[in-house]
DNA sequence: TGTATACTCTCCCCCAATAGGAGAGTCAAG
DNA sequence: CTTGACTCTCCTATTGGGGGAGAGTATACA
């Protein structure tokens, strides 16, 4: 035995590079960090102290971010300087990545902070913000009185043109207001259909645009409250500092006396209002601004 | 059946409130969200639109970073909105603290960049920043001549002083520099011990205080190359953009015939100096300067 | 009525990077 | 020889689900 090959146990080793023993062992497990002698009868591990630089390299790698798969294969593979800045300036992407979703969620929790400011009841509405995939559809548009029914009556047009070539997808029916003007609302009502199917004027066919960054809140009850939704959607987004990027799209998820997804009934006035169930969509957009927060 | 119970099944409820099936039914098995009703023949989960408020509530609490259990504890408990200012105010700061590590390692990595520019072959030494705890230590200060042996027999004087103790512990010994001008070097050599033995002059015993913020550099090979290391550190420090803040410690973790942490040799000067592995420790702190990332 | 297809169920394993602990064996000192 | 400190392997747990196997179910269509 040399006296240079003189080694350490594990605990030892482990007080001297300050890690712990089951780090250790596990970068032993891995094949990070083989010990330079295992006792084969006692599966003792026994550490040189040169082999602390391999170590430190480890823990550099590892506090840089690097997954110790990635750090293995940066110690085992040779790579050049010119690769190695490539592999670090794609880990600084996503750290930045990282940083902005972690201060986007801080302004999530200030909007909600400032929401609850003043507040004695809890919040009635949650706004989720979630992007929401491209659909096909079937619509019809009409200006008509904010009032009537007749929202009803183009949905049941939409439905049963839809159920005639059998395509209707199941997802809930939906429309958009494109204008509003003195109780008269340009409406468009929608229903997501499986496949295209051949247009029949007055009503198109066509796909709705994927939404990135949909602001999305549930209402329950009857439509005549309809506003306080709004109401809260709109305190959030003033709060969360965001500007509305799109029309709003409302989508019934119960309605009257049916599920969505089914054939319209007749009896669509009906009060059950207390047990609909609404979701508001706003497509929306980061207000600009100066952010001091990445360069 | 009322009709307004009509339910749906889990994967169109799914698609409705854009979740997966499978966070769905982990979420079931949490009792986060139980279906509102289960066939006890077919085990189906069958879920009702009046669900998707709360569903909304969880992800909403979830994008803020509340972990499920805690999303659990909220919605079960009836906390008053002051108690949940405080919960998310707590969150607030978890988020805070975690942008500012990211941004640290965004740091690390930039100087690891910087470090790694314009030169051609890999780096060689490596800076790993840890906290190091307080030790007892017994040491003798002298001014020595730089290119002399007096280390050692410092140190053999305060190894044999502990040795009569028997009061070693297993930690490497260390040095520092107090002043260094002309060829003199006023040092200080230690030697941790496991309890507090009777000072006699020269030698003192203390506790070398713990350094929270450490940068360590392994150096492997003669001592003739330890400058390459303390070169390394202060490229790295540079880069980095911090300052030291204290004495560097030169840790002895194998030198000459022997390992750290036993009784010194006579034979010091023998150059097996290939194989010495030391480690340099700087106390550091950050550069004070305007950080625009956090208010 | 049979069948094809889409849907759902439970159960089990997987991820990353350890921490904690059980139960057994080992080392060093007194 | 004993005692206490140390080490070993193996198992479990963490978070928030994803992937898939193998079996059963609902529904539409012929």
């Amino acid at each position: 035995m040399d006296i240079f090959q003189q080694t350490f146990r594990i605990g030892e080793f482990a007080r001297f590079a300050r890690v712990t023993i089951k780090m250790l062992r596990y970068y032993d497990r891995l094949g990070l960090l083989r010990p330079v002698a295992v006792d084969p009868e006692t599966n003792y591990r026994y550490y040189s102290a040169e082999q602390l630089p391999r170590l430190n390299r480890i823990i550099a790698l590892k506090d840089l971010g690097f997954s110790l798969d990635q750090v293995a294969e940066i110690l085992e593979e040779g790579f050049t300087n010119e690769e190695l800045k490539g592999m670090l300036k794609f880990k600084r992407q996503e750290i930045v990545k990282q940083i902005a979703t972690e201060q986007e969620r801080l302004n999530l929790l200030e909007a909600h902070l400032k929401q609850l400011d003043g507040k004695a009841e809890p919040l009635r509405y949650d706004v989720v913000v979630r992007p929401v995939a491209e659909q096909l559809i079937a619509s019809v548009r009409r200006v008509i009185s904010d009032h009537s029914n007749e929202v009803g009556s183009l949905f049941d047009t939409v439905e049963t043109f839809v159920a005639k070539f059998n395509a209707r997808a199941k997802l809930p029916p939906l429309a958009i207001a494109h204008h509003r003007a003195e109780d008269r609302v340009d409406a468009e009502v929608m229903v997501p259909v499986d496949r295209a199917i051949t247009p029949e004027p007055p009503i198109q066919i066509y796909r709705l645009p994927a939404v990135d960054q949909m602001a999305c809140v549930v209402h329950h009850g009857s439509y005549c409250d309809l506003k306080r939704a709004y109401e809260a959607f709109f305190e959030w987004a003033a709060a969360s500092e965001v500007q509305t990027a799109g029309h709003t799209r409302v989508v019934y998820l119960r309605f009257g006396a049916t599920e969505v997804g089914y054939h319209l009934p007749a009896s669509f006035v009906t009060d059950n209002s207390e047990k609909y169930v609404t979701e508001l969509q706003f497509p929306i957009k980061k207000v600009p601004k100066n952010d001091h927060s990445l360069t």
